[in-house]
RNA sequence: GCCAGCGUAGCUCAGCAGGCAGAGCAACUGAUUUGUAAUCAGUGGGUCGGGGGUUCGAUUCCCUUCGCUGGCUCCA
């Protein structure tokens, strides 16, 4: 009789097996558990492994399924790396690099003689159907790096060997699949026919190691599920997602336009866009002032010697519009800094002042690279929601803190969830190494006390200080920075700021740079797909049209009119000699918050027919309890 | 900026192995006075993104340029 160990599945009591040909697979088997089909590998005392792999001792064992977060990153993986084998064999001489899974899918970038196309696509697909239909099992195996260096020397993969060489292991592993090997950490499925759907979305050109030095390859991207179904309610998602796109809905509900003639990246907010604008805008002055923030206004041009000063000229020039008047050189601002210092170098300042909060919807210019725009979200003009806070150092970290308080608070309003990410000295940058740790110590401290979770982006930091940006997404899961809260202590310095402390002697103030929505424009892009169109009572443009059933009503719809705009309400009528189907589709269609009936009933009882955007009805209610009632819902901001 | 795809009426899109440019919606005119997502009839509307080339002839093929879309790089 062999060796025996324990085993068991997570939560249930451990059984004795023989240790003899024992797997994960066939210790799942033992441990009858079912539906061992939708399995697609194992955690072995917690760690994800290939199902088949060795089990030598007592472990816990825990199956991981397709469908779980897991098991559908493995079955992306290997997707990613069927296709991988499928475009080697239709297309000879191509040379594979990376293929990961990743948040909604995979990919996997190509070096071939010319760029894959859409129209490669379904003959590659075509090929990984074959390749999944013949269930090859994948094979793991590890070997010393030396060999695997010269086996994908042989097969001609010099970015393989590259990444081997980076890795500097003594051995790596590999899976095979039938007549295709590639580097990888693993783990896969048991086999590829377990690859249930998939379909390849679109491609790509991506750099080399995402550098733009380095070459460009080819990368295909796709979606994989355990089963077609799946599949099928990811496409739609994505396809509804798609009609939230704040570009095609800012030209339905006429709120913004971008044109060639007048110029990329420029927006025009038309009245729609323009007042919703306007709204937010005043809303935030509000938050600001309530939070012992000032108000300040700075001009849009300023001598190209003071952003030389300031290090804009050095480091940002790039990305900066210049003119020349009169034999003097002038910068358009790309940010809102320098005039909120020249504030607070006007005069003598005392600790007793400290600290400074200068707020201001600052419009700023970008040239940002042509490839880069993206409607409202990314534009080369827009305005922040900018301010710039002058501290004592150990006022810093209250500072932050109150910011991300303000963040929380408005965020919570919006209804928006959103992630942190702290950004670290970047290689171009400004200050010393003393200032930019001693910064970067209070962003990190700030938050573990709000015990928020972030992430680290190592070198990613603004030219002057790091930062704490606060990211949200857009309707298709792509992530934006908006609010971003980031120290400074080279601008203090170089501007000589300087306040007289409880000692008479002038000290340095600390500098946060912060913005809560980020960009109005981005902020309203997000906005816009957030709530596909249909805002919230206190945004809508409109947010009340009366329509009359037929010309008789008018009169009496024009009282209505007035009154609501009496109560500051935005409203417009429709008495248009038209049915009220036609009526209420074409309001539906600009997803106005209240549709007002009124026709002869109604001017009998002196009331009003609620219709809500939601297709409900609400029964007859005079004018002063409509106005009541939408009141109370503008002011919830809900 | 880089790679790929795409630019036809206000919008959404057909068309084109090279031979007089189309539909639906919108707009306008008229009729209809209508009760919760489209009343009917008629009318006007285009340098087929710009420039160049090939051709008897280019919206269609080629080059170039601008813009857009998806990524990459960069970033609010």
């Amino acid at each position: 009789m062999g060796k025996k160990v324990r085993v068991n599945v997570k939560g249930s009591p451990p059984i004795e097996i023989p240790v003899q040909g024992l797997n994960g697979l066939t210790a799942l088997k033992a441990l009858s558990i079912d539906n061992m089909e939708n399995i697609a590998a194992i955690k072995i005392n917690g760690e994800i492994k290939d199902l088949p792999t060795k089990i030598n001792s007592s472990a816990e064992l825990e199956p991981v399924c397709m469908d779980s977060q897991d098991g559908l990153e493995i079955l992306r993986h290997s997707a990613a790396h069927v296709m991988a084998q499928a475009v080697r064999d239709l297309f000879p001489g191509t040379k594979v690099t990376i293929g990961p899974a990743i948040k909604g899918g995979f990919y996997y970038d190509f070096d071939y003689e010319r760029a894959f196309e859409a129209k490669d696509l379904p003959e590659i697909e075509k090929r990984m159907a074959e390749i999944i239909e013949e269930d090859l099992p994948f094979i793991r195996s590890e070997i010393p790096s030396s060999e695997a260096i010269d086996f994908f020397r042989s097969q001609g993969e010099p970015y393989k060997v590259e990444l081997i060489e980076d890795l500097s292991e003594q051995k790596v592993t590999l899976y095979r699949d039938g007549n295709f090997t590639d580097l990888c950490r693993g783990p896969h499925l048991p086999s590829t026919g377990k690859i249930g759907a998939f379909q390849l979305t679109h491609v790509a050109g991506a750099y080399w190691r995402g550098d733009e030095h380095k070459a460009m390859l080819s990368r295909i991207y796709g979606v994989a599920f355990a089963d077609q179904k799946s599949l099928d309610a990811h496409l739609k998602n994505l396809e509804e997602a798609r009609k939230r796109d704040h570009r095609v809905l800012g030209r339905k509900l006429d709120l913004f336009s971008i044109r060639e003639d007048l110029g990329p990246g420029m927006v025009i907010f038309h009245p729609n866009g323009a007042i919703l604008r306007h709204i937010i805008e005043e809303f935030e002055i509000k938050e600001h002032l309530k939070r012992g923030y000032e108000l300040a206004v700075g001009p849009q041009l300023l001598k190209t010697e003071l952003w030389k000063k300031s290090g804009h000229f050095d480091h940002y020039r790039e990305n900066m519009y210049f003119t020349d008047i009169e034999d003097q050189s002038y910068g358009i601002k790309p940010m809102n800094c320098l005039a909120h210092m020249l504030i607070y170098s006007s005069k003598v300042r005392s600790y007793r002042d400290l600290p400074k909060r200068y707020f201001e919807l600052g419009t700023v210019h970008r040239h940002e690279r042509s490839g880069v725009l993206h409607g409202l979200i990314r534009a080369r003009q827009f305005t922040q929601d900018d301010a710039h806070i002058l501290c004592s150092p150990d006022q810093l970290k209250t500072e932050i803190q109150n910011i991300l308080d303000f963040v929380g608070e408005i965020m919570a309003i919006f209804g928006f969830h959103y992630d942190l990410e702290i950004s670290t000295r970047p290689k171009k940058s400004i200050g010393t190494d003393e200032d930019w740790q001693k910064a970067t110590k209070a962003l990190i401290e700030s938050v573990e006390e709000y015990n928020l979770p972030y992430q680290i982006n190592q070198g990613e930091g603004a030219f002057y200080g790091p930062k704490i940006d606060v990211m949200l997404e857009d309707a298709l899961e792509r992530s934006w920075q908006c609010a971003t809260i980031q120290c400074d202590f080279a601008l203090p310095e170089r501007f000589d700021l300087s306040y007289v402390g409880p000692d008479g002697e002038k000290h340095r103030p600390a500098m946060i740079h912060r913005v809560i929505l980020g960009s109005i424009e981005r902020f309203l892009g997000i906005l816009i797909e957030h709530y596909a169109g249909a805002f919230p009572l206190w945004l809508a443009p409109v947010q009340a049209i009366i329509l009359t059933i037929t010309d008789r009503n008018i009169a009496y719809g024009k009282d209505l009119s007035e009154a609501l705009s009496a109560a500051d309400f935005r409203v417009e009528t429709d008495f248009r000699n038209e049915k009220l189907s036609f009526k209420v589709r074409e309001a539906q269609m600009k997803k106005i918050p209240y549709m007002l009936v009124v026709g002869d009933k109604e001017m009998e009882t002196g009331s009003v027919t609620i219709r809500l955007r939601d297709g409900h009805n609400l029964p007859p209610v005079s004018s002063k309890e409509l106005i009541a009632r939408i009141r109370d819902e503008s002011q919830k901001r809900r």
